[in-house]
DNA sequence: GTCTATATGGGGATAGAC
DNA sequence: GTCTATCCCCATATAGAC
């Protein structure tokens, strides 16, 4: 072993670290959102010091980012995870299951949502983009062949589905219900699901159906 | 007239120059969010310099909470306005289709959702929970007239309904759909409106129904 | 690579003239 | 009440010792 053997323990150890400090700011981004976190923050939860963070990452725009890139590798991962025999509005509902509950637990940033100047930031990075579409495209298709099986609405068009699911994963209610409505974290996940997919509306369509031109 | 009628149209253009700035106020809010607004920003947009913005308001947070009520105030008026024999899902519909479309014309600021930081600040404004309470009674009171009727479901609790409501009114999928999906305001809104109502789900129960365990 | 100490810049808020 | 000029804190980022 020897040198290598030396080399590749400070590289883990390295690593370790670094993932120490993304999950930080993950939790921090989520309490905190991006525009009011300070690399001082970052650095006292992980019991380092400012200057050590510079040395893993070269600003926080960059830290940032590479949370939010761990966060899509997660979700990818999880959906190759998924049991092939699954349906495709079934792996949808399991997805927006997943991302809720990391959410609950305290982890997810629910970040794409925010100002322009997070998104502007993470659509300048490639390695990002590069894994948000690759989600898009597989989220797309699974929406695709959920419309064709009749398990989504098929007069909604493929990307009012998805920028709507996409909106689930960081609406506000869930923060709503938790402060205010005193729910569990399964009902809560319940409720968010439920919603998502069968709207608020009850069977009287003639009413629900209404509309009343405004201004 | 003389000193009175004076003092009153000073009073009237003071009152126009506020109207003026909490204008600017709310269309940099709806671009930039709370956090990344300057006075500068604000000052310059109306054209006036920084001190006297601070005539007129305190401090930056007491002027984007000033904003903030007049958006409710002008939820609330239009409540008032609608026709007594529309029904409480189509009411419901209304002001969602209202709030959207003033969002849309680059009006507001979809803040109540933002950081803690935002929300406490305003739940610490007693004039601003005064209105958000009055319009929650509102339509909390609506919600459950229109479940009573089988226009919203009725498994759903009242505050799940509401508090997913609030939500659409600030929902992302608005300016992705923008953005990138290049639709026209009124599809928009047409499309934000069906989703928040019915969902997305279709007509499959089985599936769509399913559930799969998460971890 | 880790720290203490510091440079730099931006933005909220104000002083004081008019 | 409006402006110009300024204060001062705070947060990003770095210099330099160990």
């Amino acid at each position: 072993m020897g040198v290598l053997g030396k080399l590749r323990f400070k590289d883990q150890a390295f690593k370790l670290r670094e993932d120490a400090i993304l999950d930080a700011t993950a939790r921090l981004l989520a309490v905190k959102g991006f525009d009011l976190i300070t690399m001082d923050d970052v650095a006292d939860e992980v019991g380092l010091s400012k200057p050590s963070l510079y040395k893993h990452f070269k600003s926080k725009e960059d830290l940032v980012t590479e949370a939010m890139i761990r966060l899509l590798d997660g979700a990818l991962a999880y959906m190759d995870e998924l049991p092939g025999e699954l349906g495709p509005s079934a792996r949808l509902r399991s997805l927006l299951e997943w991302v809720l509950r990391v959410r609950l637990s305290g982890g997810l940033p629910f970040l794409p949502s925010t100002s322009p100047h997070v998104r502007a930031m993470l659509t300048h990075s490639l390695r990002y983009v590069t894994r948000a579409l690759k989600l898009h495209r597989m989220l797309d298709a699974i929406v695709t062949d959920a419309k064709k099986r009749g398990e989504l609405r098929r007069e909604l068009p493929n990307d009012v589905i998805l920028y709507s699911y996409y909106a689930r994963t960081c609406d506000p209610a869930v923060e709503y219900l938790r402060i205010y409505g005193k729910y569990g974290d399964d009902a809560i996940v319940e409720q968010m699901l439920a919603v998502c997919f069968a709207g608020i509306a009850g069977a009287a369509p003639g009413e629900a159906g209404a509309r009343f031109p405004s201004r």
